[in-house]
DNA sequence: GTGTATAATGTTATGTTATAACATATTCAA
DNA sequence: TTGAATATGTTATAACATAACATTATACAC
């Protein structure tokens, strides 16, 4: 592979592809999260990892009354604060965002690579949304916010749009 | 003027300040509206007028519950529809925009530039809220987009942190 | 091991934001 | 002037989120 297809590698992640073996996605996320939270101190309790399961079901961000509605599928009795406990607990820990254009959860593609900063492509016509993480929007975004004297504490970029695979299919 | 400032002036309008002369921006913001309502034919009526006024009370987002209290202030009985109505309206014809991390709605800094591609400082002190409209950036995204096989329909760009005056204030 | 502080979870209630569905009124043009 | 389109009124409810306080689990010092 040549340094530029490197480049574009590390820099741009593909798009999660429709039939992509997801089950591999999960258990990384879940393999990653232990090695967080061990590192970090913090426990990954039962609760926080169904969670972190029911966010990372796909690439598609959840609502906290879908995962709620998920538990309880088979009677069971959890209340809403539960699951906004630990959505709470994941995102300090830097394992799932929220995207607040979709009152929606997602898990974390970049774990441990400490980054409030992301960025998020969503599909709105199947929903998916992938991280968008471009050094070059970064840079851009830090100097023009420098240049009107503002101090960044945090961003919220959410583009919305059609992914290379719906794009493709119709 | 020389042309650096101009462009910089063009370029990186000043952040609101604290003692500025509102009464002249919810003037000029009402005097475009009509102008835009007038050219595209659409009906900037009472409560519709009402809204937006609200909205242009100050340069921090308001949310819509906030508006209607407003108008209920007085024992009105205006009903949270009317308000969501009036602020889809403004919304659709570029004179107001929705701050998605804030569930709140803010005046259109540059109305009749047809930007629904807006970009936002917010300072988590004073709660003032800027229209940001940085070219570099624009071309950040849309180039990081694009290389991603992504198509933009629409972008969510929102910076929290400290604006200048808070922070020399501070 | 026991007590005690901290963290985590349970429980109940309520706050906040937004929309659905249908009725009525206004406007404007044919 | 009447019919179609637009705008508003009204009632109810959906969807998202947090407050406040009770209980249980964990850890760690002694």
């Amino acid at each position: 592979m040549s340094q530029a297809a490197k480049r574009k590698t590390a820099d741009a992640p593909a798009f999660p592809k429709p039939g992509h073996n997801h089950a591999h996605c999960t258990k990384d996320a879940l393999r990653k999260a232990e090695a967080i939270c061990a590192a970090r101190k913090t426990k990954l309790t039962d609760i926080r990892r169904q969670v972190l399961e029911a966010v990372w079901r796909s690439h598609v961000p959840v609502g906290a009354y879908d995962i709620l509605a998920q538990f309880n599928a088979g009677g069971g009795r959890v209340a809403p604060m539960a699951v906004y406990r630990a959505l709470e607990f994941l995102m300090d820990n830097g394992l799932v965002h929220r995207i607040a254009s979709l009152n929606a959860y997602i898990g974390c593609a970049h774990m441990g690579a400490d980054h409030h900063a992301a960025q998020f492509l969503i599909c709105r016509s199947c929903g998916t949304t992938a991280e968008l993480e471009s050094a070059p929007l970064n840079r851009a975004l830090t100097q023009a916010v420098a240049a009107r004297g503002f101090t960044i504490d945090s961003q919220i970029v959410e583009i919305i749009g059609v992914c290379p695979h719906c794009r493709d299919a119709s």
